[in-house]
DNA sequence: TATTGACTTAAAGTCAACTCTAAGTTATAT
DNA sequence: ATATAACTTAGAGTTGACTTTAAGTCAATA
Protein backbone atom coordinates (compact mmCIF):
# COMPACT_ATOMS: atom_id res chain seq x y z
CA UNK A 1 0.00 0.00 0.00
CA UNK A 2 1.60 3.48 -0.81
CA UNK A 3 1.80 6.57 1.47
CA UNK A 4 -1.22 7.88 -0.24
CA UNK A 5 -3.67 5.33 0.36
CA UNK A 6 -2.65 4.56 3.55
CA UNK A 7 -3.13 8.48 4.42
CA UNK A 8 -6.25 8.62 3.36
CA UNK A 9 -7.46 5.21 4.59
CA UNK A 10 -6.13 6.15 8.15
CA UNK A 11 -6.50 10.28 7.62
CA UNK A 12 -3.15 11.22 8.72
CA UNK A 13 -0.91 13.54 6.41
CA UNK A 14 2.05 11.72 4.10
CA UNK A 15 4.32 14.34 6.51
CA UNK A 16 2.76 12.41 9.85
CA UNK A 17 3.41 9.04 8.38
CA UNK A 18 7.23 9.88 7.60
CA UNK A 19 7.35 11.63 10.43
CA UNK A 20 6.10 8.74 12.71
CA UNK A 21 8.46 6.71 11.05
CA UNK A 22 10.96 8.77 11.53
CA UNK A 23 10.63 8.70 14.95
CA UNK A 24 10.61 5.18 15.23
CA UNK A 25 6.89 4.90 15.97
CA UNK A 26 6.67 2.68 12.59
CA UNK A 27 8.37 1.21 10.12
CA UNK A 28 11.02 1.40 9.26
CA UNK A 29 8.91 0.61 6.21
CA UNK A 30 10.11 -1.48 3.07
CA UNK A 31 10.43 0.46 0.01
CA UNK A 32 10.36 -0.49 -3.68
CA UNK A 33 13.34 -0.47 -6.05
CA UNK A 34 12.78 3.12 -7.03
CA UNK A 35 12.47 4.21 -3.18
CA UNK A 36 8.63 4.76 -2.75
CA UNK A 37 7.28 2.84 0.64
CA UNK A 38 5.09 -0.01 0.39
CA UNK A 39 3.67 -0.62 3.39
CA UNK A 40 2.53 -3.87 4.66
CA UNK A 41 -0.35 -5.09 6.33
CA UNK A 42 1.92 -5.12 9.95
CA UNK A 43 2.82 -2.16 9.44
CA UNK A 44 -1.34 -0.69 9.02
CA UNK A 45 -2.12 -2.69 12.31
CA UNK A 46 0.53 -0.74 13.67
CA UNK A 47 -0.87 2.75 11.92
CA UNK A 48 -4.03 1.85 13.45
CA UNK A 49 -2.49 1.52 17.07
CA UNK A 50 -1.23 4.81 17.25
CA UNK A 51 -3.47 6.51 15.71
CA UNK A 52 -5.80 5.36 18.75
CA UNK A 53 -3.41 5.79 21.21
CA UNK A 54 -2.49 9.33 19.84
CA UNK A 55 -6.08 10.53 19.79
CA UNK A 56 -6.56 9.70 23.18
CA UNK A 57 -3.72 11.91 24.44
CA UNK A 58 -0.81 9.09 24.64
CA UNK A 59 2.51 11.02 24.22
CA UNK A 60 4.74 10.05 20.95
CA UNK A 61 7.07 9.51 23.86
CA UNK A 62 5.50 6.94 25.42
CA UNK A 63 4.19 4.92 22.77
CA UNK A 64 7.87 5.07 21.29
CA UNK A 65 9.09 3.75 24.80
CA UNK A 66 6.27 0.40 24.48
CA UNK A 67 7.03 0.03 20.71
CA UNK A 68 11.08 -0.31 21.90
CA UNK A 69 10.30 -2.37 24.34
CA UNK A 70 8.09 -4.74 22.08
CA UNK A 71 11.13 -4.81 20.01
CA UNK A 72 13.13 -5.91 22.53
CA UNK A 73 11.12 -9.44 22.72
CA UNK A 74 9.87 -12.11 25.53
CA UNK A 75 11.70 -10.83 28.24
CA UNK A 76 9.90 -6.78 28.62
CA UNK A 77 6.44 -8.24 28.93
CA UNK A 78 6.19 -7.21 32.21
CA UNK A 79 7.80 -4.04 31.93
CA UNK A 80 5.01 -3.40 28.69
CA UNK A 81 2.04 -3.95 31.09
CA UNK A 82 3.43 -2.18 34.01
CA UNK A 83 3.52 0.49 31.09
CA UNK A 84 -0.06 -0.03 29.61
CA UNK A 85 -1.18 -0.09 33.49
CA UNK A 86 -0.05 3.39 33.74
CA UNK A 87 -0.90 4.39 30.52
CA UNK A 88 -4.51 3.11 31.15
CA UNK A 89 -4.46 5.27 34.74
CA UNK A 90 -3.78 8.46 32.95
CA UNK A 91 -6.34 7.83 30.39
CA UNK A 92 -8.53 7.05 33.37
CA UNK A 93 -7.95 10.64 35.26
CA UNK A 94 -8.29 12.14 31.86
CA UNK A 95 -12.04 10.71 30.87
CA UNK A 96 -12.89 11.80 34.55
CA UNK A 97 -11.57 15.37 33.80
CA UNK A 98 -13.37 15.64 30.65
CA UNK A 99 -16.36 14.04 32.10
CA UNK A 100 -17.07 16.90 34.93
CA UNK A 101 -16.10 19.67 32.04
CA UNK A 102 -18.90 18.04 29.80
CA UNK A 103 -21.08 18.17 32.98
CA UNK A 104 -20.47 21.29 33.57
CA UNK A 105 -21.30 22.52 30.28
CA UNK A 106 -24.24 20.84 30.57
CA UNK A 107 -25.71 22.66 33.44
CA UNK A 108 -24.22 25.74 32.17
CA UNK A 109 -25.98 25.27 28.60
CA UNK A 110 -29.51 24.00 30.47
CA UNK A 111 -29.80 26.38 33.50
CA UNK A 112 -27.79 29.59 32.45
CA UNK A 113 -28.56 29.63 29.08
CA UNK A 114 -31.72 27.93 29.68
CA UNK A 115 -34.17 29.89 27.44
CA UNK A 116 -31.89 31.71 25.04
CA UNK B 1 -5.87 37.16 47.85
CA UNK B 2 -2.53 37.18 46.61
CA UNK B 3 -0.80 35.49 43.24
CA UNK B 4 0.69 33.04 45.91
CA UNK B 5 -2.22 32.23 47.50
CA UNK B 6 -4.37 31.57 44.56
CA UNK B 7 -1.58 29.39 42.75
CA UNK B 8 -0.87 26.91 45.63
CA UNK B 9 -5.21 27.14 46.28
CA UNK B 10 -5.55 26.05 42.24
CA UNK B 11 -2.25 24.36 41.89
CA UNK B 12 -1.27 26.59 38.39
CA UNK B 13 2.02 28.44 38.61
CA UNK B 14 2.52 32.41 39.32
CA UNK B 15 3.40 32.30 35.62
CA UNK B 16 0.49 30.97 34.45
CA UNK B 17 -1.85 32.90 36.28
CA UNK B 18 -0.25 36.15 35.00
CA UNK B 19 0.06 34.08 31.51
CA UNK B 20 -3.78 33.92 31.70
CA UNK B 21 -4.33 37.19 32.66
CA UNK B 22 -1.72 38.81 29.39
CA UNK B 23 -4.03 36.60 27.25
CA UNK B 24 -7.55 37.83 28.93
CA UNK B 25 -8.88 34.75 29.95
CA UNK B 26 -9.00 36.26 33.96
CA UNK B 27 -8.74 40.10 35.21
CA UNK B 28 -7.46 42.74 34.67
CA UNK B 29 -6.90 41.81 37.91
CA UNK B 30 -7.00 44.66 40.58
CA UNK B 31 -3.43 45.64 42.01
CA UNK B 32 -2.44 47.85 45.27
CA UNK B 33 -0.65 50.56 45.46
CA UNK B 34 2.60 49.15 45.12
CA UNK B 35 1.49 47.14 42.14
CA UNK B 36 1.08 43.74 43.60
CA UNK B 37 -2.23 41.96 42.71
CA UNK B 38 -4.73 40.91 45.30
CA UNK B 39 -7.84 38.93 43.19
CA UNK B 40 -11.15 38.98 43.96
CA UNK B 41 -13.94 36.29 44.51
CA UNK B 42 -15.10 36.41 41.15
CA UNK B 43 -11.40 36.14 40.13
CA UNK B 44 -11.15 32.61 41.63
CA UNK B 45 -14.45 31.62 39.99
CA UNK B 46 -13.37 32.05 36.91
CA UNK B 47 -9.82 31.12 37.17
CA UNK B 48 -11.70 27.84 38.48
CA UNK B 49 -13.59 27.35 35.40
CA UNK B 50 -10.90 28.32 33.16
CA UNK B 51 -8.72 25.72 34.91
CA UNK B 52 -11.64 22.83 35.07
CA UNK B 53 -12.18 23.72 31.03
CA UNK B 54 -8.49 23.52 29.93
CA UNK B 55 -8.05 20.26 31.66
CA UNK B 56 -10.43 18.93 29.42
CA UNK B 57 -8.61 20.50 26.47
CA UNK B 58 -10.75 23.42 25.41
CA UNK B 59 -8.43 25.97 23.70
CA UNK B 60 -7.11 29.41 25.86
CA UNK B 61 -8.34 30.40 22.44
CA UNK B 62 -11.93 29.29 22.46
CA UNK B 63 -12.01 30.44 26.01
CA UNK B 64 -11.04 33.50 25.20
CA UNK B 65 -13.61 34.06 22.55
CA UNK B 66 -16.21 33.19 25.23
CA UNK B 67 -15.20 35.43 28.05
CA UNK B 68 -15.22 38.30 25.38
CA UNK B 69 -18.47 37.55 24.38
CA UNK B 70 -19.41 37.92 28.22
CA UNK B 71 -17.90 40.60 28.54
CA UNK B 72 -20.32 42.08 26.02
CA UNK B 73 -23.04 41.30 27.95
CA UNK B 74 -26.70 39.90 27.55
CA UNK B 75 -26.60 40.29 23.56
CA UNK B 76 -24.20 37.44 23.03
CA UNK B 77 -26.13 35.05 25.32
CA UNK B 78 -27.83 33.18 22.21
CA UNK B 79 -23.87 33.32 20.64
CA UNK B 80 -22.25 32.34 23.99
CA UNK B 81 -24.93 29.28 23.89
CA UNK B 82 -24.00 27.99 20.52
CA UNK B 83 -20.38 28.15 21.64
CA UNK B 84 -21.07 26.13 24.40
CA UNK B 85 -23.02 23.93 22.57
CA UNK B 86 -20.31 23.17 20.23
CA UNK B 87 -17.58 22.78 22.71
CA UNK B 88 -19.51 20.16 24.11
CA UNK B 89 -20.09 18.00 21.12
CA UNK B 90 -16.08 18.33 20.88
CA UNK B 91 -15.66 16.87 24.37
CA UNK B 92 -18.19 14.29 23.71
CA UNK B 93 -16.22 13.09 20.87
CA UNK B 94 -13.19 13.23 22.37
CA UNK B 95 -14.19 11.35 25.64
CA UNK B 96 -15.35 8.60 23.42
CA UNK B 97 -11.88 8.58 21.46
CA UNK B 98 -10.35 7.98 24.96
CA UNK B 99 -12.88 5.19 25.76
CA UNK B 100 -12.25 3.60 23.18
CA UNK B 101 -8.19 3.65 23.40
CA UNK B 102 -9.32 3.15 27.34
CA UNK B 103 -11.17 0.14 26.80
CA UNK B 104 -8.10 -1.21 23.82
CA UNK B 105 -5.51 -1.03 26.45
CA UNK B 106 -7.87 -3.12 29.08
CA UNK B 107 -7.60 -5.38 26.38
CA UNK B 108 -4.38 -5.65 25.71
CA UNK B 109 -3.60 -5.92 29.47
CA UNK B 110 -6.12 -8.21 30.08
CA UNK B 111 -5.73 -11.34 26.92
CA UNK B 112 -2.71 -10.57 25.62
CA UNK B 113 -0.64 -9.83 28.95
CA UNK B 114 -2.39 -11.73 30.64
CA UNK B 115 -0.23 -14.51 32.84
CA UNK B 116 2.56 -11.18 32.88
C1' DT C 1 20.93 50.26 56.44
C1' DA C 2 21.50 46.18 54.04
C1' DT C 3 19.87 41.98 52.59
C1' DT C 4 16.28 38.75 51.69
C1' DG C 5 12.36 37.24 49.38
C1' DA C 6 8.07 38.10 46.99
C1' DC C 7 6.42 40.59 43.75
C1' DT C 8 6.50 43.28 38.99
C1' DT C 9 7.32 43.72 33.60
C1' DA C 10 8.38 42.68 28.63
C1' DA C 11 10.30 39.71 25.91
C1' DA C 12 12.82 35.64 24.76
C1' DG C 13 13.00 30.64 25.18
C1' DT C 14 11.12 25.85 25.36
C1' DC C 15 8.61 21.76 24.16
C1' DA C 16 5.66 18.48 21.65
C1' DA C 17 3.91 17.36 17.54
C1' DC C 18 3.62 18.22 13.59
C1' DT C 19 3.98 20.87 8.87
C1' DC C 20 6.32 23.01 5.29
C1' DT C 21 10.17 23.96 2.08
C1' DA C 22 13.64 23.12 -1.21
C1' DA C 23 15.76 20.33 -4.14
C1' DG C 24 15.62 16.30 -6.33
C1' DT C 25 13.94 11.47 -8.55
C1' DT C 26 10.58 8.55 -10.86
C1' DA C 27 6.24 6.98 -13.27
C1' DT C 28 2.59 7.98 -16.24
C1' DA C 29 0.09 10.58 -19.82
C1' DT C 30 0.26 13.32 -24.06
C1' DA D 1 10.25 14.00 -25.44
C1' DT D 2 8.13 16.69 -22.23
C1' DA D 3 4.99 17.93 -18.82
C1' DT D 4 2.63 16.57 -14.74
C1' DA D 5 1.97 14.46 -10.49
C1' DA D 6 3.56 11.62 -6.77
C1' DC D 7 7.10 10.37 -4.44
C1' DT D 8 11.88 11.09 -1.84
C1' DT D 9 15.16 13.59 1.74
C1' DA D 10 17.05 16.76 5.36
C1' DG D 11 16.16 20.35 7.70
C1' DA D 12 13.73 24.62 8.85
C1' DG D 13 9.40 26.66 10.43
C1' DT D 14 4.91 26.77 12.97
C1' DT D 15 1.58 26.48 16.74
C1' DG D 16 -0.23 26.36 21.39
C1' DA D 17 0.66 26.79 25.92
C1' DC D 18 3.33 27.81 28.82
C1' DT D 19 8.13 28.94 31.25
C1' DT D 20 12.26 31.34 31.92
C1' DT D 21 15.13 35.39 32.01
C1' DA D 22 16.66 39.90 33.03
C1' DA D 23 16.08 43.85 35.26
C1' DG D 24 13.75 46.08 38.48
C1' DT D 25 10.42 47.57 42.81
C1' DC D 26 8.92 47.00 47.45
C1' DA D 27 8.13 45.30 52.42
C1' DA D 28 9.86 43.03 56.24
C1' DT D 29 13.59 41.58 58.98
C1' DA D 30 18.63 41.29 60.99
Amino acid sequence: MTIKEVSEKYDLTNDTLRYYEKVGLIGPVKKNKSGIRDYTEDDLKRIEFVKCMRSAGLSIEVLKEYIDLFAEGKKTEKERKELLKRERENLKKKIEKMQEAYERLNYKIDVFYKDK
